[in-house]
DNA sequence: CAGTATCCCAAGCGATACTG
DNA sequence: CAGTATCGCTTGGGATACTG
C-alpha cells in the first residue's frame, strides 16, 4: 500500500496520540507505572500545577487508562490514589521505547541517568520488533497492510 | 530505587517527550517513515496548516531527527524533501508501540484500519520487551536502576 | 511547489486562592 | 491531603495572503 492512502485520522497512532500528546501525560504515566499514586506526590515529582494535574488525571480516567481508588491508612481518613488500568499498563512499551531512544540520542556525555533492567537476571532490557514467526522485523522489513475495516470505510 | 528519587526532568523519557509531545510531530514522523517526503504531500495528508508544518519540520531538523534534501526530477526544478535521519528512524519502536496499543484499545468494533506485517513472511509484527539474556521482560519484571551519571548529578 | 508573514483565536498552563 | 475556581499569560495553531 502507498502510505498516503492510509487515512491519517483513523490511524491507530493518531488515536493513541490524541490521548497522550500533551506535555504531561506520558510523564504522568511513567510515574504511575513506577509506584507514585497520590495526587500530591505526583504533583511534586512532576512539577506540574494542581489544576493541570487534575485535568490530566480526569482525562485519563475518562480514557480508561487510569482508575481512581480510595484507600485508608490506619488512623487516617480516606485518601484517593490513582492506578493504571490494564490498558494503562500496556502503554509500558511506549514508555520503554521513549526511554531507550532518549538514552541513546539525548543523554549527552554523562550517559543516561538510569537503565532498565530485568529483575530476574539484572540484564538490560530493550524493545524489539518481532513478527509472529520470530523474525526480527524492524526498519524497512515492515509494512502496513490495510484491513477489511479500512476497505469498508473507504467505500462508505 | 524508589521512583520518586528519579529526577523527573533529566529522565530520558522526559527528554524524548520534550521533542515529540505536540499534536503533530509523531504523526509527521509516521508519514516520513512511510514514504511521504514532500512538504505539500505531508500537509495534505496530515491536514495540518502550512505554518505549523513548517515549524515542526524546522524543529525536527534542529533536533537531528529529520534532514532536508534537495532532489530534482527530469525537466523539473529542484525541490525539497524531508527524510528521517538514523535517529529519526530509530523512533520506529515508539510508533509501533503506539500503533499496537491503539489497535488493541481504540479501534472499536470495526477493528484496526491496518495491521503491521513482516514483509519477509507476512506475519504480524509486535513490540516485545526482552532482556539481553533473552527473557521476556514486561510489566513488573522490570525496574530502573540509577547509573553513575545520576549519582554524580545527585551529589552536585 | 515550498514555503514565509500576518492576524487572531483557542487551548494549555501556572499562580493563587479557596473548600471539604 | 486532595482537590476546584478564577485569572491572566503564553503558546499552539488555523486561515489567509504573499514570495521565490
Amino acid at each position: 500500500m502507498r502510505w498516503a492512502d492510509y487515512d491519517s485520522e483513523t490511524c491507530s497512532i493518531a488515536r493513541s496520540v490524541d490521548i497522550l500528546h500533551d506535555r504531561w501525560t506520558l510523564l504522568l504515566m511513567r510515574d504511575l507505572i513506577n509506584g507514585v499514586h497520590r495526587f500530591e506526590a505526583l504533583r511534586a515529582h512532576l512539577g506540574v500545577s494542581r489544576d493541570v494535574l487534575s485535568k490530566r488525571l480526569a482525562a485519563l480516567v475518562a480514557a480508561g487508562v487510569v482508575e481512581r481508588r480510595s484507600y485508608q491508612d490506619d488512623g487516617e481518613r480516606a485518601r484517593a490514589a490513582y492506578h493504571l488500568t490494564e490498558a494503562g499498563r500496556e502503554l509500558q512499551p511506549v514508555l520503554v521505547a521513549l526511554l531507550a531512544w532518549g538514552d541513546k540520542y539525548l543523554a549527552g556525555a554523562a550517559g543516561p541517568p538510569a537503565v532498565l533492567e530485568h529483575i530476574g537476571c539484572g540484564a538490560a532490557v530493550s524493545v524489539r520488533l518481532v513478527c509472529d514467526r520470530g523474525h526480527e522485523a524492524a526498519g524497512a522489513h515492515v509494512r502496513l497492510r490495510p484491513t477489511e475495516a479500512a476497505r469498508l470505510r473507504g467505500e462508505s
